[in-house]
This record gives structure tokens, sequence and C-alpha cells, in this order.
DNA sequence: CTGTTAGCGCATTCAA
DNA sequence: TTGAATGCGCTAACAG
């Protein structure tokens, strides 16, 4: 409970003279006096008081970290292990580089803003952001700001952003499909953003299509229910109908996994009937049998460049790229079946 | 950027007024002016600065949700679906009741002190805290705490805290399995705290055994690794010597889930050949095949609850009861084998 | 019901 | 190299 007058009284110094050891203003102070105060410093076992800071500075240490919900299932996310594996990464960083961490979920941007106000954020990390929404946040903002995971309208503002390699991972894994016979497949996406994730995979997928002469049009994509048994409705039709669709791109291992399972219950075998390939390459995919064909990702370094990115960012430092594409690769497992 | 005095000057009235209408303190301001000032308010679309406020009531509005990393398995407590369930409930609760949530991991006591005076913290949510450590916070924190998932040794404070009714769990699975005709199981553990959450679930086990005359000591508990590799070669060793363990009691469905796919490898069927059981009832037991027999939980609700009681402790209304016991149950499905 | 005043703990002038 | 003075925006005590 000790406060820097305190401390500053009992090693017979200002409270400037204090100010300036715990704020490292090293060509301030003696390092004799120096010495003395962190002496006291320790012994008061002092801590500093952040309301008095903010007050002081406008300026919290605080990073916000805002995970937007609109876009992605609302029953889901959370099971996702995406979610948390992206947010201990982001704790961590945050933790280390000396911020504190404010978690938020949010759909509304107005939100975002108030927020920002109301705590002087040192600097905000946003997930998931749709492109309508970031361009309104990034215009207004007036803070440092990293997004992940989200797309922009082209409107000649700069933005801080990590993200996949979308496209590419779209083209990677229908060119593995391709290369295995596959010529007629779906896309089921998680969302319908343009532009967005989904989108963006959808069109690599599209390009490796059309390098090879094929079609691969708007009619072979599909968005997911949010509701598990309307999947499961739609996954038994993909499978049943005209036209016989040899292999599903799903946007997301969760759901690839769940139609795995969901198709054997239903007397489907995997991959001889059909084959699936998921995206993220995270523990579902793994676990799931026969374990999936997917696109890999670096979810921990992705939140970690986040942060890092962000702080550069909060510090004033250059940074050589804004936008960040994280690379993508297909790791091959079993869920695919060739076909002759 | 508008302050409370900008505010109070458009409004024609006293910043103490502003103040008031603010804080809902309805007995101090007539109506009139409340409008009057309400419409200010929004038109200038105030947001407080919240340093002030923690310096003037020494009193933040944020709730600090400290998750202690030491007993877990540090690389996969992240994609434990576990967590963001969990985290995921208590950040909706928080923002519900209009309080901010700052996220923090560590394995020191002192670290959750100092935060706790750094922010002025009006409340504390501490996940799976060691006994020991439970013990120092709760004696000197000095402010509202609910402990979740954590044990407590016994020094005749008063804890608030929301846990699952552990040993109930561990009886109930290992009634079934006797049920099932299973009289040689082991019980994997991830932690080897005592009191802790695997210790009661093994309690719980050992007095279903008791009660019909069977032993069932500590050689038969055993503490899971870190190492992925180390594990499995601890369940390849566990089915092939002797005693031959017909059945294996997990304490996460992480690892069941993990250890059925990992047996499966090296050629051992489930169930025919080891029966498996999980605790959690998460998205790893419906997902592997065959499905996990496991012991339920409510996360969410776990997560809410902590939030919903903390925030009654913060205000100082009383509280029924201070230690929740949330109910379990075994949920049964395809990985327990009936010996005949 | 309303306004005036003081002070919370810190960083930051500016002066010594 | 050090210190004294000021103000950040808010709440709470008190006076009207």
């Amino acid at each position: 409970m000790s406060t820097i007058k305190q401390v500053a009284i009992k090693a017979g110094v200002s409270p400037t003279t204090v100010s300036n050891v715990l704020n490292g203003n090293v060509s301030k102070v003696s390092p004799d006096t120096r010495k003395k105060v962190e002496a006291i410093l320790r012994q008061e076992n002092y801590a500093p008081n952040m309301g008095a800071h903010i007050l002081a500075t406008k300026n919290s240490r605080i990073i916000g970290v805002i995970m937007f919900m609109e876009p992605r299932r609302d029953e889901t996310v959370l099971e996702d292990p995406f979610s948390s594996t992206i947010l201990g990464a982001i704790e961590v960083e945050i933790r280390n580089h000396g911020y504190f961490m404010m978690l938020h979920t949010t759909s509304d941007e107005e939100e975002v803003l108030r927020l920002s106000r109301t705590w002087k954020l040192a600097g905000l990390v946003l997930l998931f952001v749709p492109s309508k929404i970031s361009n309104l946040i990034n215009k207004t903002i007036g803070i440092p700001v990293v997004f992940v995971d989200s797309y922009f309208l082209d409107d000649g503002l700069t933005y801080h952003s990590v993200r996949l390699d979308d496209q590419r991972g779209g083209y990677e894994i229908a060119k593995h499909l391709l290369s295995m016979g596959h010529r007629n497949i779906v896309f089921l996406a998680n969302d319908t953003f343009i532009p967005g994730t989904d989108h963006s995979r959808f069109l690599g997928c599209q390009q490796a299509f059309k390098e090879q002469g094929l079609r691969f049009e708007s009619d072979r994509f599909f968005a997911l229910s949010r509701d598990r048994e309307e999947r499961k409705v739609l996954y038994a039709r993909l499978v049943a109908q005209e036209p016989k669709y040899t292999a599903i791109v799903f946007s997301a291992d969760y759901y690839a996994a769940e139609a795995v399972t969901q198709l054997q219950e239903i007397g489907i075998s995997i991959p001889d009937q059909v084959s699936i390939t998921g995206f993220d390459d995270n523990i579902f995919s793994r676990l799931v049998r026969p374990s999936l064909t997917t696109v890999h990702q670096d979810v921990f370094m992705k939140g970690q460049l986040a942060v890092t990115l962000l702080t550069k960012f909060i510090r004033g430092e250059p940074v050589e790229e804004t936008e960040v594409w994280l690379p993508v690769r297909v790791e091959v497992r079993d869920s695919v079946r060739r076909l002759d």
C-alpha cells in the first residue's frame, strides 16, 4: 500500500526522484540515490497505482484483446481449440512485454471505441473482425491496433494485421485433391464475408481448378449452418445427391472432424465413399479416425506475432511490413482417397 | 474525450450532479435534471476515465481472472477446450455484470497480490490453484476471491469456491466399471496434489471398491508425464504387463482420447482388449472412436456460477453457500466393455 | 436537491 | 542531480 511519497520520505529524497527511478529515467538520478531508492522500493514492496498513472499519463499499460463473435458459430467458438491457443499465445506475449491484458468479446464497433477511451488502452488486438467493421475502427480509433484473421475493404488506410495466406491454403488443398484424382468437390464455409477468410480460401480452390482448365464456381460454395442437426442433414444430402461429390473441403478442422463422425454414423465410409479435408491442423485432425488431411497453420505464432507487432507499433518503432501473411502447408493424412 | 466537468457546464449543473447521475445515485438528483444530464451525456458520447475513478475510489471495476499453470500440462493446457469454455463463460458473465476482465496466467502468489494492488481489482477469479498457494492468497489478499477447481488446506478460513464433486465423480465411474465386471483398474492422474482434484477422484474410486470389499490402493495411482512420448510408453506398459488391467480410468478426456488413438496405433483394440474412461465430457469424448464413457460436468455453468458468486461477494450480499460443489454424472458411451 | 471543495497518486513541468 | 509545484478526472464530505 505504500506510495511514491512514502518511499520518498523513507529514502530521504523527493517523490520526483522515486518516480524517475521507477521509470528508468537513469540520466536524471545518480547511481547512489538510485540504489538507495531501489532498496526501499523492494523493502516496502511497492506496487504502483495504475489509476494515478492513467490519470497522469492518459495511457494505461493495458492491451485490449477483443474477439468478434458475429461471424463465428456461437455455440462452438468456445470449444474450438483455436480460440484458447491463440488467446494463450497472446496472453504470454503481452505479459512478457510488460503489459496487461483486458479480454472482451463483442460484435459492436462502438463498444471497442468506448473501451479504448475508458481505459486509455495502450493498444488493441482485434480478432475475426468483419471487413465492414474493421474499416470503421481503423479510421476512428486513434491508438495502435493489430488485426488478426481479419479482412479490410480497400480504403487507402494502413492496416497492421496478421493473418493466414488463406488463398494459398485453398489453392494447395485443392491442388492436392486434384492430384489425387478428385474433380467433383464442394467447399463448406464457416462464414460468407466478402472479403473474408473463407472467401479467400474458396478463391484459392477456384484458382487451382482453373489452372487445370476445370470449372469451380459459386454453386460449389455452401455456408454451414450453426445448428448441428442442420449440418448433419447437409452432409447427408451432399453425399447422396447428384452431382456425386468425391471430396468435401472444410474450412475448419472442427467441422471436418464432426462431419467424419456424423457421416460414419449414417454408414458412409471415409475416405472410401467420400474424402474429407480440414483446415487448421489442430488436435481434432489428429484425434479423429481417419485422421484428417488438412491445411496446417501455426496458431501460437500468429498470436505471438500479433502482440510483437503491436508493441513495436506502440513504441513507434518502424516495422518492416504492416501486413503479415503467415504461411500454410498441406498436411497429408488419411481422409483423402486416391481415385483411379 | 469529454469529461464530467464539460458535461456539467453544458448541462448547466455542477460536476457532482453529473457524477450522481452517472452512478445511479437517483435519490440525490431530481428527475428533470437527471433527464437533462443524461441527454448531454449521450450527445457528448461521454466515456468515463477509469484512471480517475480508480484514483478517487481505490477500486477499479476490473475482475482479475488468473489461471494457475503449474499443475497443468504446459504444452497442452491451451489446446484443452476446458480452458476456453470456462474462460468464455467467465467473460460473458463479467461483462453482463458490468465489470471488466483482466486475464493473467501465473504460478506465483506474489504476482496475484501485486496485480490486485496495482489495479485495485474489484475481485478475483482464481483457477486451478494448488492448496498451498490458495491458503496463502486467501489469508492476505483482502479482496473478494472465488476459487475455481481449487483445493484448500484446513486453516479455518472461509473460502468462496466453485468446484466439482470430484470424489463423487471418481466414485460413480468406479462403480460403473465394477458393475461392468472390472476388478483390475488403474487411475491415471494429471497431477498429484493433496488435497487436490485428482486425489479426490482417486479417493472416490477407492470408496467404490471398498464398498465391494475390494482393494484399491495407491499402487493403482499413476501420474501422467507431460511428455507425449512418455505417456505412450506408459500406456503400452500398462496393457502389456502384469497385473493385466482391464480398464484405465483417466482424469481428463484429453488424455483418455489420446490414449485411445495411441493404443490403437500399437494394435490394441478398445474396448475389446482394454476399457477406457475419461473425465469432463468435452468434445474429445464425443469425437474419438470408440466414443468415451466419461464423467460429465457443466463447464459453462461452473464459470458462470463463479462470477455470479463473486459479484454477490463484492456487493456484500449474503450468499447461501460459500463453497459450491457442482454435480457430476456418468455418461455411458462405447469405451467400456462388459466382462463376463 | 444542488454546488463547493479537497484529495486520491502519479508524471511532468520548471526552478534551484 | 534534485526538489517543489501543478494538474490529470473523479468521488465524497460537507455546506447551502
